[in-house]
DNA sequence: TCCCTATATAGCTGATTCTCAATATAGGAG
DNA sequence: CTCCTATATTGAGAATCAGCTATATAGGGA
């Protein structure tokens, strides 16, 4: 259910990229938290929430009359396994050079 | 000059991602190996390495009437190094429980 | 019930992206 | 110089994206 591809299009914003920053950081920040520390209006807040969202990347939680919202574990190990296995497949091809 | 977003963007697309994971593997491929790797037309494939290209992703070498492109590992531990110290974050903040 | 706050949705506009067919460019062989 | 092959560029159309304002929904408190 997770896309690779899907994934990576939501992590590749700025705004987006912030707000996975920050639940790595602080987990379980509500949407309104985003909306000041980003300089974009509410609704586009929300519009990013969803892409995260729909990508599978964050879940939320309804707490009151908030909504917190919290990484999802396995989307960023999900990018971060693509990119560790290419930079494996580099190294293997062109080996470090011993300079002896 | 590497822009991380720049970088997410230009991977975040399955036939450029193909691209990078098929020069991890085999480095030096030529543009024409591409075209007939995917199934999409040759200017398409000219478009997709322009935007890798444009990103920093890769580097051009011209060989003769072909041109090799290579991956540029920085880009590639950039990205890299993005989700693991999001991930270092995410377990930092929720340290694995211990069930002893 | 009626507000108030938090969040989401709708609807719009301008910008960007994706793909293609057609054409241009650049280098090698003859 | 001429042809051929490899690659890039152009130009166009469809689709998607990003941001906004305005509005809707949902829960809590009076």
């Amino acid at each position: 259910m997770l896309d690779e591809v899907e994934v990576l299009k939501a992590l590749a914003h700025p705004v987006r990229l912030g707000i996975v920053r920050r639940l790595a950081r602080e987990p379980d920040t509500c949407a309104c938290d985003f909306t000041d520390y980003f300089d974009v209006a509410q609704p586009t807040i929300s519009a990013h929430l969803k892409v995260l969202r729909s990508a599978g990347v964050v879940t939320t939680r309804r707490e009151g009359t908030t909504i917190c919202y919290s990484l999802v574990p396995t989307a960023v190990e999900l990018v971060a396994g693509i990119f560790e296995a290419v930079l494996a497949d580099v190294r293997a091809d062109k080996p470090v050079p011993n300079h002896t």
